[in-house]
DNA sequence: ATGGTTGAGCGTCAA
């Protein structure tokens, strides 16, 4: 029997700045497939050549200047899907569709970046909620509009944080971006379109688990007020073939880490 | 109520 299939996501925060990182990724998770969020870097800056150095020469990419951006890096090949709407219209590289070829068949993977949405939970206050919420209600209808996928997977940073016990104090952020109830109830709502959570599946709902801490705290690690906004959605059929997940803590302590920790789990398929 | 920090790329904006 084959190793299982290891499939990390990671807000990389700048693919340029980590390169580095990247490759204590790598080492540290060996995955066969990586997924990465912000980028940021437009497509004809990309770093061509460093994803084969290290190991993953099936490279797919969607960038812009400055902001968003997602990538996949693959040692098993694949084919891009491109038969997904441009979100919200705005052009915005928050989303890359693979076919991944494997021996049992292929394997539909999503690599997404939600919009942050900004400060204030209001959507007539703030438009960058209201993209938020807007981009939710249509990854959630596309979904939901489609056969129903087999053998897909969904990953990536969808910003928001659905459980209690995915925040370090439900009650306190209630009206905080990323925890609202408008939120979590549209992030739960787009996962049962097609898909349960593969990183729940192993800890329970009760458990604290966070896969971000900001930046603005001094000290991370001892006040601890993460969110987990970085997610492995499998489709059910696949629930059976689970058998680990990883949510690497230790790399928020890398030099110049990103404020996002690689998230990853493990299929036998 | 506000601030705190980081990245892109040079103004601030986004997170």
């Amino acid at each position: 029997m084959t190793r299982p299939l290891r499939i990390a996501t990671w807000n990389i925060n700048s693919l340029r700045l980590r390169l580095k990182l990247l490759g204590r990724l790598a080492d540290a998770l060996d995955p066969d497939v990586i997924c990465l969020q912000e980028t940021k870097v437009p497509d004809e800056l990309f770093p061509a050549e460093a994803p084969s150095a290290l190991g993953y020469p099936h490279v797919a990419f969607r960038g812009m200047k400055g902001y968003n951006g997602v990538a996949i890096l693959s040692r098993i090949g694949f084919a891009v899907q491109d038969s997904a709407p441009d979100w919200c219209a705005r052009g915005d590289c928050r989303h890359l569709a693979i076919a991944l070829d494997l021996p049992g068949g292929p394997l539909e993977l999503h690599d997404f970046y939600v919009p942050a949405g900004g400060d204030v939970p209001d959507r007539v206050a703030n438009p960058k909620f209201a993209h938020k919420l807007d981009f939710v209600a249509e990854t959630t209808a596309w979904f939901a509009a489609r056969p129903r996928s087999l053998r897909a997977v969904l990953v990536g940073d969808l910003n928001i944080a659905p459980l209690e016990h995915d925040v370090w104090s439900h009650r306190q952020l209630l009206d905080v971006v990323s925890h609202t109830p408008e939120e979590t109830a549209g992030l739960l709502a787009w996962q049962r379109t097609c898909f349960v959570d593969a990183v729940r599946h192993f800890v329970p709902a009760e458990e604290k688990l966070f896969t971000w801490w900001s930046y603005r705290n001094r000290d991370w690690r001892a006040s601890d007020r993460g969110r987990r906004l970085d997610h492995i959605w499998v489709s059910p059929d696949l629930t059976g073939a689970l058998r680990r997940q990883t949510v690497l803590k230790e790399a928020r302590d890398w030099t110049q880490g990103s404020d996002h920790v690689p998230v990853c789990v493990e299929l036998a398929l």
